[in-house]
DNA sequence: GCAGTGATCATA
DNA sequence: ATGATCACTGCC
């Protein structure tokens, strides 16, 4: 049976739950750590209107540094990496196959190139059409993961029960080795 | 299973 | 300048 993550976001979220914006040493932390800890926490889209998008985070993908084959920073810093390589908490957004753009958040220490695919939140089931309608692009890639950037990650108090966590291996990297079957894919299955 | 799409990077 | 590659998606 296929992993489905979990989108049904309107039993999750109290109507006035408070949100609050994650320390700067949330991210601070090793890839993987920080990978399962962001599942269930909001993804949050602000507009300049004081409208918000509150979207819990359901799947992830930890890239773990520049010895991990699978991670774009295994080639050293380029431009396109540059931000992989700076300070924890801030977004890695890039473009792909022509078409598509995909949000990380950039975890670890400086000088390690580790981030977190955000692969599914709310009503999103894939990456491609994550950013597609919550409006990512390159403009957002080097902010840093804050209110003021209008996309940040909130805390909402939800829980992700163990057992409706799933590790699996990430998606789109039979290129990497031996790499490319570690579990470093965390998807919030519906009960 | 695979076409479509264009930035990125290495090579020259 | 050129060509291979690609952390994807939707449709066959």
């Amino acid at each position: 049976m296929p992993i489905r993550p979990r989108t049904d976001t309107a039993e999750l979220l109290q109507a006035d739950v408070e949100l609050q914006p994650l320390p700067r040493e949330f991210y601070a932390r090793s890839a993987l750590v920080v990978a399962r800890a962001l599942i269930g926490k909001c993804l949050v889209r602000g507009h300049p209107s004081g409208d918000q998008r509150v979207w819990p985070i359901t799947e992830t993908e930890g890239y773990i540094g520049a010895h991990d084959l699978a991670c774009h920073g295994r080639f050293g810093e380029t431009p396109r990496t540059a931000v992989m390589f700076g300070p924890a908490g801030q977004w890695y957004v890039y473009f792909i196959y022509g078409m598509y753009w995909m949000l990380n958040v950039v975890t670890n220490t400086p000088g390690v190139p580790a981030a977190e695919l955000i692969r599914a939140a709310g009503p999103a089931n894939v990456p491609g059409k994550l950013t597609k309608q919550l409006g990512i692009t390159r403009v957002e890639n080097g902010l840093p993961v804050e209110p003021a950037s209008r996309l940040w990650i909130a805390d909402a108090g939800v829980r992700v029960p163990r057992r409706e966590l799933v590790r699996t291996p990430r998606i789109g990297v039979d290129y990497a080795g031996e790499w490319k079957d570690k579990l470093y894919r965390f998807v919030w299955t519906k009960a």
